[in-house]
Parts: structure tokens; C-alpha cells; sequence
DNA sequence: CTATAACTCTCAA
DNA sequence: CTAACGTTGAGAGTTATAG
């Protein structure tokens, strides 16, 4: 059987700008989604005032003001390499790892079962709190899906306060009665739809989820709840993944800093997004066989004419050359444009993706050295990007200042990742 | 009618 | 000063379409 540990750190995009900012320790502090839009991360602070996850920050000025609480907009760079310690740190404490998303791991513990497993999770919290700084907690169960669920046991004081879980370690009466306790809306699959039809069936605990017939809820919901149920029976039904996948699509969409009128603003941003997806394209060595635009006016203001349109375009001949897929999303956003309408948002996606080299012809096409020179074009972009920064070097569509470009105000310096941004670098 | 494509729904972080 | 509400991806199930 299985064993399976997953670490997840608390309030993680908040805890990260703490750590830069030890003035803001016992502060409520708030980070917020692109374009200072949303709440995403809260500090314990921030959440014993209420404030609940997705709040639009401009309603709770009042409270913020209040409470002198700290906002910061999202600064990825940031997190993303703090997330990369973090996961370097947990690789010393077993060799199968899959890193689930930027602030949780699952760890395989296959084997470690002569361990004081909970010990063992206490070591791995306090050397990513000493080494990272970063605190977070640790559940430990048969199946991911409970071991997710002891992860929220362990934050939130279901089963005592040292910041682990090990459900292995319960007795059969100890296990019902936890779950008994806790509210199936916290399964890990069981989002807000699936909960109000869930208790309109008399299913209200994990404990009723977990005695409920497979089969029933086969017929009811679907395979994928089935899965859930036995797994909380501690039947392993997901493996650890620990290669990411290529993926299948890939998008790129951005909400406007301001209402956008005007068709050359929009190729401008959809030119911009459609550039970035085709670096994370090349990024996996992948071309698209089609590509997608979309626009949308903002759907907070019904007051205002509403126009959401989006158009799939098949690509003769599979590529992830910017210039080319730049190319066809502008003649995509041509046809789509409707004078008279506030966007608010635009995106791409690529689709079809495939290896590069398999596309077609390749060997004996004649166009396979315009296209080799394509990709070493590419290449080099990609490159001169990466080492001076995004937007270093770019097409000429993609200028400098925009109305659609997004409101950052509020973000933290990339303290890790940029010389450039550490307090008192320039002041030298 | 079947196989596939396209689209919708739900979830997660 | 005002106005201001995220992004990305997967997978299953359903519906539309082609042959």
C-alpha cells in the first residue's frame, strides 16, 4: 500500500511577502490577482478579519483603511523562486516528488513506513521554515485524496497544533470520528456545485461521502467522484506524477488596466499574449495545429452592451513561430472587433499541439530550411529574453505603453531573482 | 449509426 | 483624482458533425 505526504505552504503568496518585510509580521497582509483585482492570498491576519478568498479589493477599502491592512499586487517572480527552494528542500527528504502546484508537493513515503511518519513531517516543516523561511504543514495518508484531507486537518487544529497529519496512525474509531467532523466541501474534487447536490442527498461529511455506494455516485456524478469515494476508503486510485506532462493547450489572456475602444490597442495586447504563448510553445519543443482568439467586454457592468466573441482557426501548417501565429491571431482580431464596444479582456490558445519535427514533410519538404531558419530565429529571441529580461527584444507590433496593460502598483522589489530591485543596491 | 470533433461544465491552485 | 471583480490547465461528459 501506498503512503503518500504532501506538503503545502500556508498563505503562501502572503507568506512570501512577509518574509521581505519582517515590519509586516503580525499585520494583516493581502496580495492580490493580476491587475490589483481580487484577493488570491491572505495572511492569518488578513483572514480573521473576514476577508474572504476573491474578494474584489476596491469593496473592502473601508476595512482596509480600518485595519491598515498591506496589499501587494502579485509578484510571480517572487514566489516562483521561493517555491523552487521550498521544493528543493522537500527533495532532501525523499526521491519521489511531484510538485503539484507552486506552493504544494506530494511526496511519495513508500518505504519510510518503520519512520515515526508524523516525526518525520515535523522534520520536513521545520527545515523548509529554517532554510526557506516559509512556513507550511503536512498531511500523511493511504491515497492523495486523504492525504490532502489530513493536510487540512494539520492547518486548521483538527488533530492537535503541530502543523501535521498522519491519518495512517488513526484507529478505525478515531478515523470515523474526524471524519465525521469535517464538511464534505473540503474533499479535495468537491468544489461549490458538487457540494450543494452532494447535501441535497443527505451527504453533509466526509464520513457520509466516504460510506456512500460507488456506484451510486458513478451514476450520479461521475467517474471522477467514484474515484474520490474510493479513495477515501484508502483504495490508491491517483498515482504521483512526478513528470510534468507536455501540455495539450496553452493559453495566454489578460484582463485590460482600463477599458480598451480602439482595434489597434487590441493587437497590440493580442499580439503581445499570442507571443507569450508561443515562447511557452518552444519552451516544450511543441508546435500548434490551431489557435484561438477570444475578447470580452466586462460582465461586472450588464449596464453595458456585452460582447464575448471568439474564433478557432485550424493552422495549414503546424508551428510555433511567433511571426506566424502573431500573423493569424491579428487577422483573427480583425474579424472579430465590433466598433462601439468597452473590452475589457482578450486571450489566445494554441491548440493541437504535437512535437516540433513531427509536424510534417520535415526531411523532404522544401520548405524545411525556411523553417529551420525560423526556429533559429526563434531560438536566439528566446534566448536574448531570457538572459535581459522579457520583452528585451520583441516584434515591432509589440511596443512600449499601453492602456490595456494591467495595474501592478502595488508590487513587492523581486528580491531573489533581480539585483536591481534590492533595497539600497542603488542608493550605492 | 459511429467515430470524432467541438463544446460545456466542473474543479483546482 | 476616479474606478476598480484572476489566470491557466485538465478531464469528463455531452452535443454536433462528418462520412
Amino acid at each position: 500500500m501506498p503512503i503518500f505526504g504532501i506538503f503545502d505552504n500556508n498563505n503562501f503568496y502572503a507568506s512570501c511577502e512577509k518574509l521581505f518585510a519582517p515590519r509586516l509580521k503580525d499585520r494583516p497582509v493581502v496580495v492580490l490577482s493580476n491587475n490589483d483585482g481580487c484577493v488570491v492570498a491572505r495572511s492569518a491576519e488578513a483572514k480573521a478579519l473576514g476577508i474572504p478568498m476573491g474578494a474584489p479589493w476596491f469593496k473592502l477599502q473601508d476595512l482596509a483603511r480600518q485595519h491598515e491592512i498591506v496589499a501587494f499586487s502579485s509578484n510571480y517572480e517572487l514566489y516562483a523562486d521561493l517555491s523552487d527552494r521550498v521544493v528543493q528542500v522537500l527533495r532532501l527528504f525523499t526521491p519521489n516528488l511531484e510538485v503539484y502546484s507552486i506552493d504544494e508537493s506530494f511526496l511519495s513515503l513508500d518505504g519510510f513506513s518503520h519512520l515515526d511518519l508524523a516525526d518525520y513531517g515535523r522534520q520536513i516543516r521545520e527545515r523548509v521554515l529554517q532554510w526557506v523561511g516559509l512556513p507550511g504543514c503536512v498531511g500523511i495518508g493511504p491515497t492523495k485524496t486523504m492525504a490532502k484531507l489530513a493536510n487540512h486537518c494539520a492547518k486548521n487544529g483538527f488533530a492537535g497544533n503541530d502543523g501535521v497529519c498522519n491519518l495512517l496512525a488513526l484507529s478505525a474509531v478515531d478515523l470515523d470520528d474526524l471524519f465525521g467532523r469535517i464538511k464534505v466541501g473540503e474533499v479535495w474534487g468537491v468544489g461549490r456545485k458538487i457540494d450543494a447536490r452532494l447535501q441535497e442527498m443527505g451527504i453533509s461529511s466526509v464520513r457520509d461521502l466516504r460510506d456512500a455506494d460507488p456506484a451510486m455516485i458513478r451514476s450520479r456524478f461521475s467517474v471522477v467522484l467514484e474515484r474520490t469515494v474510493r479513495e477515501l476508503n484508502g483504495v490508491s486510485c491517483l498515482s504521483l506524477k512526478e513528470v510534468a506532462p507536455d501540455k495539450q493547450q496553452i493559453m495566454c489572456s489578460r484582463s485590460f488596466g482600463e477599458p480598451v475602444y480602439e482595434l489597434d490597442d487590441l493587437l497590440d495586447a493580442v499580439a503581445t499574449y499570442m507571443s507569450r504563448a508561443a515562447e511557452k510553445l518552444r519552451q516544450q519543443q511543441g508546435v500548434a495545429a490551431a489557435l484561438m482568439v477570444f475578447l470580452q467586454t466586462n460582465p461586472f457592468k450588464p449596464a453595458e452592451p456585452q460582447y464575448h466573441p471568439s474564433m478557432t482557426l485550424p493552422l495549414p501548417d503546424p508551428t510555433s513561430d511567433t511571426r506566424v501565429l502573431v500573423q493569424w491571431g491579428l487577422r483573427v482580431v480583425k474579424r472579430l472587433y465590433r466598433r462601439g464596444y468597452a473590452y475589457k479582456k482578450a486571450g489566445v490558445m494554441l491548440s493541437g499541439i504535437q512535437p516540433e519535427g513531427m509536424s510534417r514533410g520535415s526531411l523532404f519538404d522544401s520548405q524545411s530550411s525556411t523553417d529551420a531558419k525560423a526556429g533559429n530565429l526563434m531560438a536566439l529571441m528566446d534566448g536574448i529574453n531570457q538572459k535581459w529580461g522579457r520583452g528585451a527584444i520583441r516584434l515591432a507590433t509589440e511596443q512600449q505603453h499601453h492602456p490595456w496593460q494591467m495595474r501592478r502598483d502595488r508590487m513587492s522589489p523581486r528580491y531573489t531573482t533581480s539585483w536591481d530591485e534590492l533595497p539600497g543596491v542603488l542608493a550605492k
